[in-house]
RNA sequence: GCCCCUGUGGCGGAAUUGGUAGACGCGACAGACUCAAAAUCUGUUGUCCGCAAGGACGUGCCUGUUCGAGUCAGGCCAGGGGCACCA
């Protein structure tokens, strides 16, 4: 018996893949093509369990489509700019560019570990300048169409560091380096106008059918299209206040209740708001008030979990309908001036924010919905707004009607009067793309003070990054790069500065499948091939990216199709979302994180590796560097083969959620992979022995033998369609076992070792796309001198997967009290025969006789007595 | 705070989508082989009552719909992901 040696054969069938070229794929073909697709890793420098897992994923479903007549196109990249090469030049004093290239060369050789069926020769970098002088040329596109242009917008601004913060570095306030508190700051940057696509992009998600339901709904909220009224009060402002003079004298509002109108007790405004502006300038406590609303983060999740605060202004606003009923406005932080029109009237009965608001600034509270089965008498509004269905009260001309009546109502009346109309409005908000980084693609813009902001012109693309910047001082290096910075201006000739900016990452990631049709093409998109690829037939990554990432990448398919460079308008006809990897995490008696691959369990405790020391075991996490419980792919590789690390993160965890990594889970992949091996080793022995071959088959259990194969194949296949590959990982243990007892009862006989070889087949085909390397192996040993990875995957003969004999439950009242066999497809008049006779169902009934009997065919029957 | 997801034995999970809850694996226990250990093989393994036959309970919690609910509806609880400058 011989022993699998996963070093040797892995290396072996890489070589032999690599030396037939079989996973280079061409543009064209008779085949159906398929295009399958991993969201690209970030070149951090190491792969992580995380990565192998979406890779093998991806792997299975490639080697599985090449294998059912598919030409699959299966490529590699890398999304190469971003934040941690500069983090790394300012901490490790390297270069962006160095550090990037070199961790992109040592994951290059790490997945290549891993055996993917990846065509290596289309591989790029987003960094790379042959890539993003595309992207260059598709920004001066966006702006000539008017979808990319320029205002202010505020930043996160670190007075110590001298520069912008993400909101990641925000840390309760304060930039994470210098500890300084964070100020906003309105900087003039480059923003696309998805606004304009909104509705598009919201239709287009009905077509999305092999979509995750909750992704779709995800974009669909974000997106947040909602119909209300937008429409104006008339303010006045009383006799000797501060802001006398400076109110423009109307407020516009937008709400989707425009039915609670009579409910109204305040109007809030944004703190950006122009009418906050005018007041602040005249009033001092008022500007206090802004500045501290400015020194809030701006992400939307710090603005509503902070504690709701207003400002009265002072001023009222007349309301519509009811004369001398006067709405204060105030000045509050939890109005977004993005959103509507940065102005809001409060009902506090009907709206849990605005009866916070009104509770602590002692505004009237009015009901204007009441519940139905309540009595509009003695009704009031407690700790809790209601948000239900009723009918309107206390509202005058709505008095009586059902909400969605007196929405309609009131905008009838509202536009009747001539002071506002019904509206479509969206959550989503314009991209901003600019960001203050060097390690970035240059936006292709040259700043005249006679011309403006001129475009690049295309003979002068790609404006590469300048290699001679230091990062010894904070802020952007380009920024002080004057040979790089100052340029004649392209119109006129005089003298003119570059764009300092680069573009957001996620400007590089929403194009990148688009660019792996043709990663040579002269052009953004070469028109046949992207034609003959678009669109990626399954897409798989993490869910973390369920919104940004994969709206933006709809956006832009959507503008360059627009734009003439592709053909379609959804870039992933199909997209999977898989879970996270994660780990226990370890503290030693100090209180500081343990590495998790310095941890052993001796004796069943947890001790560190080196010290013997005890160590606290701690939640399971997602897999970080800050809490070390990660584990390093190549180490495990090292040890027990890809093929075992391949098999384990395929195993009984359903690849939409959370794997826990563990240090069982991955011996026992391994006893298996052995296991496998020995199985077809025992097989191939049987069938090669001469003294089997004389011997007579037992015909029964060579069927039942080829049966369990079928079964196998249809099952596995099905698995395989649907991702459910940890059922398909069981479905080979039990046909390896099926497999293993066979040998175990000495086969022989033609019949029996045609079976048997058969099943042996089979079980190394199915297994193949999980086990490439292994696969191959015991296919050679098999006696085929064709790679496994160029021949055809097995198919189930239908006759073989059918039952001959059903198991049927039987209930009495709902409980099981029985078990029958039938034949498939059985009666249900004989079904119900055979049930009412058996022994056990007779004494379960006792006494009772049947009032009714339920047969669901092949399934159960319940007995109602 | 808002949006989305998840919750089943000691553990990972399965359940043909409303039809026998616990497939398959891990762990544990018992046995075989071995001088011994490892490896391997065989068997048992949701909880409780019972010698057994058998019975009761059981899918985070509560309520409901149904002949029948892990699956559907309503209300909670707990954990996770996203929230626009992390990728």
């Amino acid at each position: 018996m011989s022993r699998y040696n996963a070093r040797v054969a892995e290396a072996k069938w890489q070589k032999a893949w690599d030396d037939k070229g079989i996973f280079q794929t061409e543009n064209s073909s008779d085949k159906p093509k398929y295009y399958v697709l991993e969201m690209f890793p970030y070149p951090s420098g190491r792969i992580h369990i995380g990565h192998v897992r979406n890779y093998t994923m991806g792997d299975v479903l490639a080697r599985y489509k090449r294998a059912t007549g598919h030409n699959v196109l299966h490529p590699m990249g890398w999304d190469a700019f971003g934040m941690p090469a500069e983090n790394a030049a300012m901490e490790k004093k390297v270069h962006p560019a160095e550090w990037t290239y070199a961790n992109i060369d040592a994951m290059r050789a790490q997945l290549k570990m891993i055996g993917l069926s990846i065509d290596w020769s289309r591989e790029f970098a987003t960094c790379d300048a042959t890539y993003y002088r595309h992207q260059q040329a598709i920004f001066l596109e966006l702006v000539k169409a008017g979808i990319a242009y320029r205002r202010s917008a505020q930043v996160n601004w670190d007075p110590v560091d001298q520069t912008v913060l993400a909101n990641e570095q925000v840390i309760d306030g304060r930039g994470w380096r210098s500890g300084a508190l964070v100020e906003k700051r309105e900087l003039t940057q480059w923003f696309l106008k998805i606004t304009d696509y909104a509705q598009d992009l919201l239709a287009g998600l009905e077509s999305l059918e092999r979509w995750p339901d909750k992704v779709r709904l995800m974009q669909t909220n974000w997106i947040g299209r909602s119909t209300g009224v937008h429409f104006t009060f008339q303010l006045s402002v009383p006799d000797g206040h501060g802001a006398q003079g400076v109110s423009p004298g109307t407020l516009d509002v937008y709400t989707t209740r425009a039915d609670t109108l009579f409910g109204a007790s305040f109007c809030a405004v944004s703190a950006d708001h122009p009418l906050a502006q005018a007041i602040a300038e005249k009033m001092p406590d008022a500007k206090a008030f802004v500045d501290k609303c400015r020194q809030m983060g701006t992400s939307e999740a710090a603005l509503e979990t902070a504690e709701k605060l207003g400002f009265d202004t002072g001023i009222f606003a007349d309301h519509p309908f009811v004369a001398g009923h006067k709405l204060p406005v105030y000045i509050a932080n939890f109005v977004l001036m993005e959103y509507g029109t940065g102005a809001i009237f409060g009902c506090p009965g009907h709206d849990q924010r605005d009866l916070d608001f009104a509770r602590k600034y002692g505004l009237p509270v009015t009901p204007v919905v009441l519940p139905d089965g309540e009595t509009a008498d003695g009704f009031e509004i407690g700790d809790e707004a209601f948000d239900g269905d009723g009918r309107m009260i206390n509202s005058e001309f709505l008095d009586g009607m059902t909400i969605p009546e007196a929405k309609k109502a009131m905008a009838d009346r509202i536009e009747k009067a001539g002071f506002g109309h019904q509206t479509t409005n969206f959550r989503l908000r314009d991209w901003g793309v600019s960001r203050q980084r060097y390690w970035g693609c240059p936006i292709p813009i040259i700043h005249c003070p006679s011309c403006g902001a001129v475009p690049v012109p295309d003979k002068d693309l790609p404006v590469t990054l300048p290699d001679d910047v230091s990062f010894d001082r904070p802020g952007n290096p380009l920024e002080r790069h004057s040979t790089w910075k100052d340029v004649s201006c392209p119109q006129c000739g005089g003298d003119a500065t570059r764009e300092t900016d680069t573009l957001d990452t996620f400007v590089d990631s929403s194009w990148y499948f688009i660019r792996f049709c043709d990663p040579a093409s002269a052009t953004p998109a070469d028109a046949a091939a992207s034609t003959y690829w678009l669109p990626v037939d399954q897409y798989i990554g993490g869910v973390e990216h369920a919104i940004l990432h994969l709206l933006y990448a709809r956006f832009i398919t959507r503008a360059l199709k627009d734009l003439g460079h592709v053909a379609v308008a959804e870039p992933f006809a199909g997209l999977f979302t898989q879970g996270m990897v994660c780990h226990e995490t370890y503290k030693d008696k100090n209180g500081d994180w343990v590495p998790a691959e310095d941890v052993i369990h001796d004796g069943g405790r947890p001790v560190q590796r080196d010290t013997g020391e005890e160590v606290t075991v701690g939640p399971v996490e997602k897999m970080s560097k800050s809490k070390k419980n990660t584990i390093d792919p190549e180490h495990i590789i090292d040890q027990y083969g890809a093929d075992t690390v391949r098999w384990f993160v395929l195993s009984d965890t359903p690849p939409e959620r959370d794997i826990e990594w563990t240090a069982a889970g991955i011996e026992g992949a391994w006893r298996f992979t052995q296991r496998l091996w020995r199985t077809v080793d025992d097989a191939n022995g049987h069938i090669a022995s001469e003294e089997a071959a004389k011997g007579t088959s037992d015909e029964g259990r060579a069927a039942a033998l080829r049966k369990a194969a079928h079964k196998a194949i249809a099952d596995v296949t099905g698995d395989i369609e649907g991702f459910r590959f940890n059922r398909a990982v069981a479905r080979l243990y039990e046909l390896t076992s099926t497999v293993q007892s066979f040998n175990g009862q000495n086969p022989q006989g033609a019949a029996e070792l045609a079976a048997l070889k058969e099943a042996a087949e089979t079980l190394v085909q199915l297994a193949a796309p999980m086990m490439p390397h292994l696969a191959e192996e015991a296919w050679s040993a098999l006696g085929h001198d064709r790679l496994l990875a160029d021949t055809d995957w097995p198919v189930a003969d239908p006759d073989l997967v059918k039952d001959d004999v059903i198991k049927m439950a039987v209930q009495v009242n709902g409980k099981r009290r029985a078990e029958i066999e039938v034949a498939p497809d059985l009666g249900k008049d004989k079904v119900e025969e055979i049930a009412l006779g058996d022994e056990a169902i007779k004494r379960a009934l006792g006494e009772k006789s049947p009032r009714k009997v339920i047969v669901v065919p092949n399934r159960i029957v319940n007995i109602v007595a």
